[in-house]
DNA sequence: AAAAATAATACAAACGTTTGTATTATTGTT
DNA sequence: AACAATAATACAAACGTTTGTATTATTTTT
C-alpha cells in the first residue's frame, strides 16, 4: 500500500503497556526512576512496534536541535569542502549534525541565511564571511541575541562575541616568498585574490615584507589581483596577466593551489620550463597541486583541522552556561611548507 | 549581556496587541481571514518587537520539516559536491534546505544516517548508496514507511519505490572507447573503479562492447579495477599497474577524470608523450581536467544537473497526496564526449 | 501492624506553532 | 428595527516530546 503510514509515538508504546507517557520517556532514557522490569518490558515493546522518536518534538521541547549551521561562500572551492569535512568529524563524534549553506560571495544572500538559521533550526553558526561582507552589524546582532558563533578563513576580528580560527597568512606568505628568494629568484611575481579579504591582504603584506627585506624592489607589473568569483574567468584572468607582461617573472607565488596550476599550466602553454625557467609555488594543498605534473610546491593549510577546531570552538560554546559572558577565543594554526617539483 | 534573550513569540505579540495568538499567526500568514487593519498591526508589532518565527514548531505542527536529506559516499570527490550544489539550486529555489551526510563508504554507516534522517529530520532522502550496499532491505524499508527517496549514481533499480537520476554509463563508455579506437588506438587500457559498483560495471561493459564490436583482442594486462577508496591509495595503484605492464598501451579509458588524471600523471613521470604515444580519456568533467596540461579528454557527465533532477523528483514526490502509490520514475541524462588535448 | 521512608509511577504543563470550530461583531436586507 | 448573512476574531486541540510535582505502591523501621 502506498499509503503513509501514521510513525508509533511515545503514547502507543504506553497504551500498549498500560502506563503513562513519561515512564516509557524515561525508560528509553535510561532514567533510573523507572524500575529495570519496566524499562525492560518497554525497550522490548518499542523495539517491536518500531518505534522511532521524533527529533522535532525533542528539539521543541528540550530547545536544542543539535545542528550546527555552516556558511561558506561557495561550495566549489576544496578548501571550503575540506574545512566542512573537518567540522562535521568533530561534530559528528559529539552528537550534532550540519546544515550547510552557501553565500555564493554575496552579503545578501549571507544575510538571508543567516536569517533562516536564525528561525530556530540551529544551536550555534561556523561562518566564513564573505568579501561583500563590509558592514559585520547582522554577525553582531545575532550574537547578541545568543546565537553563538565561530569565523574562519576571512575573519572580522571586529565581530568581539564571535571566537575564531585562523592561520598567519603574513606569516606564511613572508615564508613562501622567503623560499623562493633564497633559491635565487629575483622577478617574483605575485597572484593574489579578491582584494577585499583579509586573508589575500595578509598574503600580500608577507610578499612585500619579504621582498622588502631582501631588498628586492616591487614591480606593481607582477601583481595581479585576481578578481573572479567564478570558476571559468579565473583562468582567463591569470592568462592575460602573463600575456600582457614585458618582464617574465623567474618565480610566480600565488596565493592559492588553484591560482598556482592556472599559472603553470599558462606557463607551460607558453613553452616556459618550470622549475628551471620559472618557480611557482602556491597556497591550500588540496590534492590538485599533488597531481599535475609538475607537482605543486606550497603552503600547506591545515584545512581539515580548522573545521574541526571552529567545530570545537563552537561545542564548547554550546556547552557554556548561558548567563555567563562568553570571552572571545581565537585559534591560530600552523602552516608548512611544502617542497615538490615546481620550485 | 551576555543573558541569552527569550525569543519573542506569537503570543507577545498578541498579548501587546489584545487579540488573539491565533489571529496573530493568521495574520503573519496574510490570511484573508484577518482583517487588512490588524494584519497592518500585528506586521507592525511583529516588526518592531523583532519576531522570527520558530522553524521547529512549524515543524512539529505541520508535520513538515521543508528539509532534503541528502547521503553522499564521500565528500572528497567533487562529483558528489556537484551534484549536491545541484540539489541544492533546486532545492532553495523550492524552499527546501538540504542536510548533507557522507556514508563514509561504508554499509554501516548509511543505515546510521538514514536511521538518523528517519527521525523525522527530513522530509526525503536523495542517496547514492555505497558500493558495500548489497542488501536494499533498508531502502525498501524505509520507503514503505512513506520516505519519498531518489537515488543517484549507484543506483540500485530493484528498489522499487524510489525514483531514480541515471546516466547510461555502458553507452558512454562504449562511445568513449571507439573515439580511441577510430584515432586508430589497438592497445586501450581500462582503469575502473570499484568493481561492486553499478557504474563501474557498466563501463566496463561499455569498454569490451566497443572493443569487441571492432575486433580488438582484450588483453586481461590492460585492466585495472582500482579498488582504493581513498586518495592517497588510489595514486600508487595506478602507478603501480602501469609499472607492471608488458604491453604499453596505445591509448587508456579511466572511468573517472581523477583516474584519467593520475593515468597521465604516471605517464608522463615515465616520459611518455600525450597524446603522441599514448592517448587518454576521462570521465565526469570537473573542472580539474581542464586544468591540466595536456588537458584532459573527457565524457562529459551533467552533475549539477543530476542534482537538479534529483531534487526535482524529489520535491514532486512531495508533493504528491500520500495515499495515491507511486510511480516510479527513472530519468536518463546524456553525456557528451569533449575533446581536448590528451587525446 | 502502623508509621515513615523510599521507590515507582501518573499527571499535567510546557515547548511555539497551526487550524478546525465556536463565538462575537459588523454589515446588509427588508 | 429585527434578522440573516457574513466578516472578524477567540478558543482549544493537536503535533510528540520532556520534566517538575503529585500520587500511589512498596519496602523499611519500630
Amino acid at each position: 500500500m502506498g499509503f503513509k503510514k501514521r510513525r508509533v509515538k511515545l503514547e502507543d508504546i504506553a497504551r500498549k503497556l498500560n502506563v503513562s507517557i513519561a515512564t516509557v520517556s524515561r525508560a528509553l532514557d535510561k532514567n533510573p526512576r523507572v524500575k529495570q522490569s519496566t524499562r525492560e518490558k518497554v525497550l522490548e515493546t518499542a523495539k517491536m512496534m518500531g518505534y522511532m522518536p521524533n527529533q522535532i518534538a525533542k528539539s521543541l521541547s528540550s530547545g536544542k536541535t543539535n545542528i550546527i549551521g555552516v556558511l561558506i561562500p561557495r561550495y566549489d572551492e576544496p578548501f571550503f569542502i575540506e574545512v566542512c569535512r573537518g567540522i562535521d568529524q568533530y561534530a559528528r563524534n559529539h552528537n550534532y549534525k550540519i546544515l550547510i549553506s552557501s553565500s555564493r560571495n554575496s552579503y545578501e544572500f549571507e544575510k538571508e541565511n543567516l536569517i533562516s538559521f536564525e528561525r530556530g533550526l540551529v544551536d550555534g553558526i561556523i561562518l566564513s564571511p564573505t568579501h561583500e561582507t563590509k558592514n559585520v552589524e547582522h554577525l553582531n546582532d545575532l550574537i547578541s541575541k545568543g546565537m553563538p558563533m565561530v569565523l574562519f578563513d576571512n575573519i572580522r576580528e571586529e565581530v568581539s562575541g564571535a571566537d575564531h580560527v585562523k592561520i598567519d597568512d603574513e606569516k606564511s606568505s613572508f615564508a613562501a616568498v622567503e623560499f623562493l628568494i633564497k633559491k635565487g629568484k629575483k622577478k617574483i611575481a605575485f597572484i593574489g585574490g579578491i582584494k577585499q579579504k583579509k586573508v589575500f591582504q595578509d598574503r600580500y603584506k608577507g610578499y612585500i615584507a619579504a621582498l622588502t627585506k631582501y631588498n628586492i624592489p616591487v614591480y606593481e607589473e607582477l601583481v595581479l589581483h585576481c578578481n573572479s568569483l567564478h570558476r571559468e574567468f579565473e583562468d582567463k584572468e591569470i592568462l592575460d596577466f602573463f600575456n600582457h607582461l614585458s618582464h617574465t617573472p623567474d618565480a610566480v607565488f600565488a596565493c592559492t593551489d588553484n591560482y598556482g596550476l592556472l599559472t603553470m599550466k599558462t606557463l607551460l602553454k607558453t613553452g616556459k620550463k618550470i622549475p628551471q625557467e620559472v618557480a611557482v609555488i602556491g597556497f591550500g594543498d588540496l590534492g590538485l597541486g599533488e597531481i599535475f605534473v609538475p607537482a605543486l610546491t606550497c603552503i600547506s593549510q591545515p584545512s581539515f583541522e580548522m573545521g574541526q577546531k571552529a567545530a570545537k570552538l563552537l561545542i564548547n560554546q554550546l556547552n557554556e552556561s548561558d548567563d555567563v559572558d562568553h570571552k572571545k577565543r581565537i585559534i591560530q594554526l600552523d602552516t608548512k611548507l611544502i617542497e615538490r617539483e615546481s620550485t
